[in-house]
DNA sequence: TGTACATCAGTGAACGCGCGTTCACTGATGTAC
DNA sequence: TGTACATCAGTGAACGCGCGTTCACTGATGTAC
């Protein structure tokens, strides 16, 4: 396991682990924005300019937060894959999305609320931020080759601009009907208005708790992409 | 206009707007966890202690821009509200809603966005924040005594405890078929799901440019509850 | 296997900033007689 | 209309904090011969 490795790597690995633990821990208790090296330091007992032989500065910290936030948010999901009927999958994924971001509010909010002042989400963020809609489109192309999609009748097929983007899409998920493709989109963005509603607690006073209405969404979206 | 009110009261007034003014433009560029009493005094020449005898906090202040950020969206909203045919006129609406978030984003993240840490918004934002949401369920409740909603076919009545959630909402809207409240609310988190992934970067890639998508989002959004 | 040198982790002090809030105060505005 | 007193806006100093980042340094770990 460890081989090849000398004990200043195996440390340093380590303590990399330890410092975003410790920032994770900041983060749930402060938020993204007022996350601040000293206090990581602090509870780790260094001095805070020794972070600085672990991350260069601390929107290098953030990054590696928002890239572990987003690829455990898409194990999660990839988790709920069980590849069995398209309907019950296509909940499973709904519900496991939801349930990281109530069980990580602020690390869901750090990779989907509002952005952080004064910094740039690096190139890096792209490919893990993409992991739950290529979970969701490779879902939908399975269950379209396996004859369990069909395209409602009402879904209208995009035209002019939106046909040229829905175009690149297709590029990811080949043979999918772009009407179901612009429908995906809606029902993605669907999927995380309703869990920022929910944990952002703009459904207070109507669908608080939100268990039984996230069901029904997620079931009704289903449906709207023609799944069964 | 300023019949009764003496000097005192009306520089009071013009004060207080002229600090909120200050704060939002504080807001915009840096954000509302950075926002700070102090960067607000300096920008109008005061003295950073002044600014307690218009707002007994920092938060008090945040609280005033999160109602003020309601309203203007809320009137926004209102204004595009035409009362011609249901369909334009949700369309409309989210348009309305868009184009405000788009003018203001960081005024959108501060209602929208992740909570502010340390921050808890008071009952005073909770009418404000209701006004978009209680203009959508009007318009339903308007198209559907016109005749011009026809639930669909496929929408599922609500059973167990989201069936007594969506009593609350049918007593906002007396006439309204539980079915059609339940994808209210799936349209509504949509809406604002839709805008806030064009705001924070996330339709980089698929949907943004988003104008075409969020026209289609919305006619479709509209044949999802009904709508004719 | 042992020694000399290079690499690297962590220290502690410092730089140059920022913040919210309180408090005793001055001087202007408003009010009651 | 004029005067005495009360109210209130704004000042400036202070309290007690916080932050990110740099830099010269010590001492431990790793490497080449």
């Amino acid at each position: 396991m460890n081989a090849g490795r000398t004990a200043r790597e195996r440390a340093r690995a380590e303590l990399t682990e330890e410092i975003k633990t410790a920032a994770r821990q900041q983060l749930a208790t402060v938020g993204a924005e007022a996350l601040s090296l000293r206090a990581v330091s602090r509870e780790l007992g260094m001095v805070s300019s020794a972070l600085y032989r672990y991350f260069a500065s601390r929107d290098e910290l953030l990054t590696a937060l928002i890239i572990d936030a987003y690829d455990a948010l898409g194990t999660a999901a990839e988790g709920a894959a069980t590849g069995g009927d398209p309907v019950d999958e296509w909940i499973a994924i709904y519900a496991a999305v939801r349930e990281w971001a109530r069980a990580h509010p602020q690390e869901y909010a750090l990779i989907y609320g509002s952005p952080i002042s004064g910094y740039q989400a690096p190139q890096t963020t792209v490919q893990p931020a993409s992991r739950v809609p290529l979970l969701l489109l490779d879902l939908l192309q399975r269950a379209h080759a396996a004859g369990q999609l069909t395209p409602p009748a009402d879904a209208p097929a995009p035209t002019g601009a939106l046909a040229q983007q829905t175009e690149i899409l297709v590029a990811l998920a080949p043979g999918l009907p772009p009407a179901v493709l612009v429908r995906a989109i809606i029902a993605w963005t669907q999927l995380f208005g309703m869990i920022s509603f929910e944990l952002f607690g703009q459904l207070v006073g109507s669908m608080d708790p939100a268990d039984e209405f996230f069901t029904s969404a997620s079931r009704q979206m289903a449906a709207f992409l023609g799944l069964s």
